[in-house]
DNA sequence: ATTTTTTGATACTGATCGGTATAATAACTA
DNA sequence: TAGTTATTATACCGATCAGTATCAAAAAAT
């Protein structure tokens, strides 16, 4: 059985070993780019800590990314996949101001769990590798689509404050993804992440004052 | 006329001509690193930069300051202290809700104009330096009790929510001085700062959801 | 006027870090 | 087995930056 006749049959694995190979790297890669930046931020990162992380050597590293910069925007990719493929699995009957609130779970479960990354807002070099970056748009853009629609559709059905414009509304659940208050309240030792958690969404969605 | 007898005469200006300028100098270069940590952060901001902007040379600026680190912590002993000054300069007779919506409202000010100094909340050698600078945590307590004190007036009052821990309002309520979602909408050019503000301080004290 | 102190300009040290080059080794292909 | 490719370890380059040393000029004190 010559290879030619393989690829034929079944697909193109056209070097599809080593191409596995490449993907779960580069997977383990991103994941511990993930867990350093959610740990100390882009700039206390460092790039042999990574290589080290991964167990192997910075220059293969550097194969597969050109730049720390890219490497950031790749666990970005990745946590707004996750976040996509969070928001589609979720029950679709459910109204729209719970599937928010599910939405603002999830981020803040994550934050807690220490796999949210955390980029400095304003890192002049990193932002413009950010918005340079097609994946990263595409996916920040889907994302913000479907809470978007969300929102607009828990106006339209009086569960959100309609006076607010969609976007402030917008902004604000996306600033639960870096909302220094969980981490806070863990190092108090007074709550159960599921407590904050549960703490944060009410103060974010009914607010501080009294109802 | 001898030094000591003029001394004697009107309390100890001894020296006073030098420390005036001391003083001077020091408050240059503290509201110089104010300005730099509110435009950059604590990681961008760089000793020769805050030596250009004062215009004097970095040598003169350690005999001041020990380190970058105690730089940054004097900052924020200056920009508590103006805090401290604007909750006592407030009218007394508001009612404490009130009185923290105005806190808030100062909080985003200062953010907006660009003289609120953000620190990494991950830096350990930062927060050590913080931890153990006796300024920076007596005024840092200040602040805190005399908002701890308005938040469970607040909630005796029915004002604010009583089933919140005041913990958790409190953090909240800080959380606010490092928002992006100021920032993020005035970059959108769809709001002034004062409508930012109103709309911050809504969904910060009434939520986003429908009342 | 003389002495003491402070300041400024400048250069330097030492450490960190992003990124690259090299040369040896391992792994895969044919 | 021979040859091609990928990976590693290691060292290095260049840039940045905190902090210091030097020394001359200026200011202040006596």
């Amino acid at each position: 059985m010559n290879p030619s006749a393989l690829k034929s049959a079944a697909s193109p694995p056209r070097r599809s070993f080593r191409e596995q190979m490449q993907l779960a790297r580069e997977d383990a890669i991103v994941q511990a780019v993930n867990r350093l930046l959610a740990e100390k931020g882009f700039d206390a990162m460092t790039v042999d800590e990574v290589a080290a992380e991964v167990g192997i050597a910075k220059a293969s590293l550097y194969r597969h990314f050109p730049s720390k910069e890219d490497l950031a925007a790749e666990a970005m990719v990745r946590t707004l996949e996750r976040a996509q493929a969070h928001l589609e699995g979720m029950d679709a009957t459910l109204p729209p101001l719970q599937r928010l609130q599910g939405a603002v779970r999830w981020m803040l479960q994550v934050q807690l769990q220490g796999q949210m990354p955390s980029l400095p807002s304003a890192n002049s070099s990193l932002r413009a590798t950010l918005m340079a970056h097609r994946g990263y748009m595409d996916r920040l853009m889907a994302v913000s689509e479907t809470l978007g629609a969300w929102i607009e559709a828990a106006q339209a059905e009086g569960r959100l404050d309609a006076t607010l414009p969609p976007i402030v509304v917008l902004y604000t659940l996306y600033a639960r993804a870096c909302d220094p208050v969980p981490g806070f309240l863990r190092s108090t030792g007074e709550y159960s992440d599921e407590q904050i958690i549960e703490l944060l969404l009410r103060t974010c969605f009914q607010g501080l004052a009294s109802r």
